[in-house]
RNA sequence: GCGCUCGUAGCUCAGUGGAUAGAGUACUUGGCUUCGAACCAAGGUGUCGCAAGUUCGAAUCUUGCCGGGCGCACCA
């Protein structure tokens, strides 16, 4: 029995008994904390009994009675407090709730269409914990739409051109002096991404400093110049005109093109060692056009205004503010690729959703592009949901800032995980450093700042990812040592069995939540409660040799199986063995 | 200033209308000749940021205030 079934059991029973005028969705029927209040208990009797003119624990008394009466599953009910009815189940309907709890999947997005894209890092950047923690949550709110039916493209956008680019260009180019393209022959594989995101921060640095007192003004207009010649490797099909310095501008795209192309390699390199799998890049590049095009055609129809030169969408009458689509020099900015990318998703893959997972930090920028979209096809962002998450801070509150050079790169994290799992047991597993990163991530609600702290994030017990994988491991251990667990139905459970068979059964309630929510959080928050009960069942009741062997391995094989589906939706792997 | 977001134990976080607000961590102690001790058990902490309101009932909803973070025109 789900939370859902009970509930609309007992809404039945308050319009039987109580009247059908009521409002049903005032009802409230929850999980008890204690068992002593039974298994489930509602607040239906108090929530009418105001209107009825009666006391609750006479409505309560009443509808206790047609409670008890309705199932046979219901071994007990009582009025408790001052007026919830608790109600406990017969341990054979526990037992019936537990096995269908481990098949148990929502069918919310049961034959839809869904594009989820996150991640999004930015090409000639570094990967840092930002983009690990980011990419760990939209995976797992993937899995969870896939696990709920739902058809799921994972794509990633990022800028390969823009103001950063350029930056980072000026900095190569600077770097490999006249040398050119040839020049970068010299940068070992292993170091080209360090080496990339070292010109980012030098280029960052030097374009801010130019505009102060005593600097090189030139610098600037260098990197606007490449801005411009890389826009045009990909609006004129290359990029022409006045060299860069000594160098042509031919030589400027075969360096761009070719560091393009170590950025998608080291990205591809780093999403297999995390296990994502995106299906499409959508580089700013391919989608920019698009937008630019449409921007400027909606501009002709009056969805977009022109306002010292550029092209912008004025926000304030929706409530929101205004903000540029294309700079007077004609060049789109982020919220005109941002059209462009709906539009291609859109013609892409006609979603019935499109899932789009970022920090919060843009909130209110996507609600401006969004609402200017809406201007001209509603159904698109009738169909589009913006979720966020926050940012990922050090101890201290202290930001990250890949422009200062003061972050942790993604690979940094692994790293510390697989010393410390080394220092526990020898030898590093990656799959346990990747469980405990996930879960540290994902243990926590959506939306709050995440304050990164190392230590914890790599830690093998107590709430953490590893902790999980082995109560899974030891599950399994069990499972092995018999060759087969024998179809027996579970019937009579003692105490031990019944409360491990309740969490169970809690499953498919927790799954359906998540989904509905999209909130990863309230499986890992579930799992881990789960695990705690198994390992104390694991202390007081042994499997093999005992005279309930056969109930217990079937309760021990219900409870791995969820653990193991569980861990799944969270991208996390459930060793048999560790 | 306006908007968004958050504020729960020393720290990191669950709990978002229900009963005595919970975990992990840290600290102390006990438990492996028995299915994996990455485990289990015991030990105690809270002006739920503050104040008013709604309610039979508020950490949860409303309003105001305080505090942190982020965003607000040609960056991404």
């Amino acid at each position: 029995m789900t939370l859902n079934q009970l509930t609309s059991q007992i809404g039945k029973i308050v319009t039987d008994t109580l009247g059908s005028d009521l409002d049903l969705s005032r009802i409230a029927v929850s999980l008890t904390a204690d068992a002593k209040h039974g298994d489930y208990a509602t607040n239906a009797a108090m929530v009418y009994a105001k209107d009825l003119g009666r006391s609750p624990r006479e409505v309560a008394a009443e509808l206790a009675a047609a409670v008890k009466a309705a199932s046979p599953d219901i071994e007990q009910v009582e009025v408790a407090g001052p007026g919830f009815i608790n109600i406990t189940l017969s341990s054979q309907a526990v037992a019936k709730s537990a096995q269908s709890a481990t098949n148990f999947r929502p069918d919310k997005y049961k034959g839809k269409t869904v594009v989820a894209e996150y991640s999004d890092p930015n090409p000639f950047k570094v990967l840092h914990v930002g983009h690990l923690y980011t990419s760990v949550v939209g995976d797992a709110i993937a899995n969870l739409i896939e696990n709920a039916g739902g058809t799921v493209h994972r794509v990633n956008f990022g800028g390969d051109v823009g103001l950063h680019v350029a930056k980072t260009m000026w900095a190569i180019l600077g770097e490999l002096g006249g040398d050119g393209v040839d020049g970068l022959d010299k940068i070992p594989a292993d170091k080209r991404s360090d080496w990339m995101a070292k010109a980012y921060v030098e280029g960052t640095r030097a374009y801010d400093e130019a505009s102060e007192e005593g600097h090189d003004p030139q610098v600037k207009l260098g990197i606007m110049q490449l801005n411009r010649m890389i826009y045009e490797v990909w609006n004129k099909g290359a990029a022409t005109g006045e060299p860069y310095g000594d160098v042509s501008a031919a030589e400027v795209e075969a360096v761009y093109r070719l560091c393009r192309k170590w950025s998608y390699e080291y990205f591809d390199a780093f999403y297999g060692r995390i296990g994502t799998k995106f299906e499409k890049y959508y580089p700013e590049s391919e989608v920019a056009p698009l937008g630019l095009a449409t921007v400027r055609k909606q501009l002709k129809l009056g969805r977009y205004q022109e306002s010292a030169g550029a092209v912008v969408f004025e926000g304030e009458p929706h409530g929101l503010h205004t903000r540029v689509f294309i700079t007077s020099q004609g060049l789109p900015t982020y919220e005109a690729k941002d059209v462009g990318l709906v539009m291609t998703k859109w013609q892409d893959y006609h979603f019935d959703q499109s899932v789009v997972i970022t920090g919060n930090d843009i909130i209110e920028y996507m609600k401006v592009v969004l609402k200017s979209i809406e201007q001209y096809e509603p159904e698109l962002v009738a169909r589009t949901t913006h979720l966020t998450h926050g940012n990922v801070k050090l101890a201290g509150n202290q930001k990250m800032s890949s422009r200062k050079g003061n972050f942790l790169r993604a690979v940094d994290v692994l790293e510390l995980a697989g010393e410390a799992n080394k220092a526990a047991n020898g030898h590093d597993d990656e799959r346990v450093v990747l469980g405990a990163i996930k879960y540290s991530f994902l243990k926590q609600r959506i939306g709050a700042d995440l304050i990164f702290i190392p230590e914890e994030s790599v830690s093998l017990d107590g709430n953490s990812g590893p902790y999980l994988q082995y109560a899974h491991a030891r599950a399994r251990s069990i499972l092995v040592k018999v060759d087969k667990v024998p179809p027996t139905p579970l019937v009579e459970l003692d105490v031990a069995e019944r409360v491990l068979a309740m969490k169970i059964s809690e499953y498919a309630d927790v799954v359906e939540r998540s989904v509905d929510e999209l909130m990863p959080h309230h499986i890992a928050t579930y799992l881990y409660e789960l695990a705690q009960i198994f390992n104390r069942f694991y202390e007081g009741s042994r499997v093999i040799g005992d005279e309930r062997q056969e109930q217990r391995l079937q309760l021990v094989k219900l409870y791995a199986d969820v653990l193991g589906a569980g861990l799944g939706i969270l991208g996390i792997e459930a060793p048999d063995r560790l």
